[in-house]
DNA sequence: AAAATACAAGTTGTATACAGAAAAGAATCG
DNA sequence: CGATTCTTTTCTGTATACAACTTGTATTTT
């Protein structure tokens, strides 16, 4: 078989994305071009074409005369993406109410079947990568040029967000999952039903929960023990 | 002196962007790979990684085993601009009065400073390439980064579609011009007081004007001919 | 001993040569 | 004469070799 070249070319890039999106490849990351090159059977220079393209999606940042790095997440990045987040996802669920197509609305069912399945049997990486997909189809589904640069920006680092804030293994955590996974399905509804007003109240919906969730990771309760005891330590 | 290569990149990427904003490179026209190697004193190897860079900008469309071509303007373009511009827009300039720095703001009057002598005396490019610019600066001064790639992609076709539809020369543009001329100085007064609201206000009246001047040219006034009698020819 | 400079190893950027895929043209067949 | 197939040409994609730059280390100088 020939897939050479041409699909190893797709499947460094898909290596490389999944790589970013579910953090195994963390943020500030160095990325080696020999080494990749050797992994992957591909000469440097389809690696560097591919290291361009996935900067301009925003996987990674390019210095010059330095070597390729995963994009940075930095302290004002919570506050840039619950910004611009709302506006850009519900725009999306409006258009994507108005323009879906049957075959479309099948695919985001697909998705949100994995959704499901990667809920009860999966990792935070399959789960991750399965809403990943889920919210991408409706990307796809809104069909406009100009929203996508910025949504598809915007669901890279809410798979990474996910994978940070999600980890802890909780009830409250798992609560608020099934909660997703019922607004993903509120969502299928709303666009199979046409209804713009209901998708957009729901890509607020949303995020409402995945801000509360992260809100709720970032200022945890305080341990509850009082000034002046030392907290419990244990025998040698 | 030694701008060899990098420098020479830099000119190529610049003089792309530059031939597409003004249509100097029409939408779908096919780029050729080695008349552009000789022109610059490149390499393929270089070339092809800005031709990467430009597609994940929005600028180019790359197909495989087939020519890179400037990215196209459908029928569906200008009604996919207008639903996304005016909410993009007002966002960035909401941001921008949030968190314009001085200098920004110096950059900012410095770009109307040359819209306004390319208004008086420039061609139609240059009165794009300024307005370009003035619109770019407000996108550094919202430095939200998902906001920008949808702005920058917005910004692309906004010139385009200027050198479009602003081409014929009437009172009417004339005007319409200076009045967007006086709404960038108004967006400026925004920006430096910090008025969001006010800045998202003129955001939507800056569109609203494009969307005018292009309703004006797209459906003109009918040709006042009476039935059967043919148009004046001029004498030869 | 601290700082500065020079050197060396490793990595990124570019050029060229080659392999493979489309497109254009020539020859053959109906 | 038209259509189709085969050949030739042209252009895209990849590999390799080389040049330029960064960085870490060792040496020299004050």
């Amino acid at each position: 078989m020939k897939d050479d070249a041409k699909s190893r070319k797709a499947e460094l890039m898909e290596h490389l994305k999944v790589s970013i999106l579910t953090l195994r490849l963390q943020p500030g990351t160095d990325l080696d071009e020999a080494h990749l090159s050797d992994d992957f059977g591909l000469s440097r220079t389809p690696l560097r074409e591919v290291f361009r393209q996935l900067a301009g999606e925003g996987y990674l940042d390019l210095r010059t005369n330095r070597s390729a790095r995963v994009s940075e997440m930095s302290y004002t990045t919570l506050r840039d993406f619950f910004l611009a987040a709302p506006m850009v996802y519900g725009a999306v669920l409006r258009l994507a109410a108005q323009n879906a197509t049957r075959t479309q609305i099948n695919d985001l069912k697909d998705a949100q079947q994995a959704f499901k399945a990667a809920l009860q049997s999966g990792s935070a990486e399959d789960r991750a990568l399965a809403n990943n997909r889920f919210h991408d189809a409706t990307g796809e589904m809104s069909g406009n040029v100009y929203l996508r640069p910025s949504f598809n920006r915007l669901l890279i680092d809410h798979a990474r967000i996910g994978m940070t804030f999600y980890k802890p293994q909780s009830a409250h955590k798992t609560e608020n999952l099934s909660e997703a996974s019922r607004q993903h399905d509120a969502i299928i509804a709303a666009i199979e039903a046409g209804d713009e007003a209901a998708a957009a109240q729901l890509a607020e919906d949303h995020w409402n929960l995945s801000r509360d969730q992260i809100e709720l990771f970032v200022m945890p309760a305080a341990l509850d023990i009082p000034m002046g005891i030392p907290p419990l330590s244990k025998p040698a």
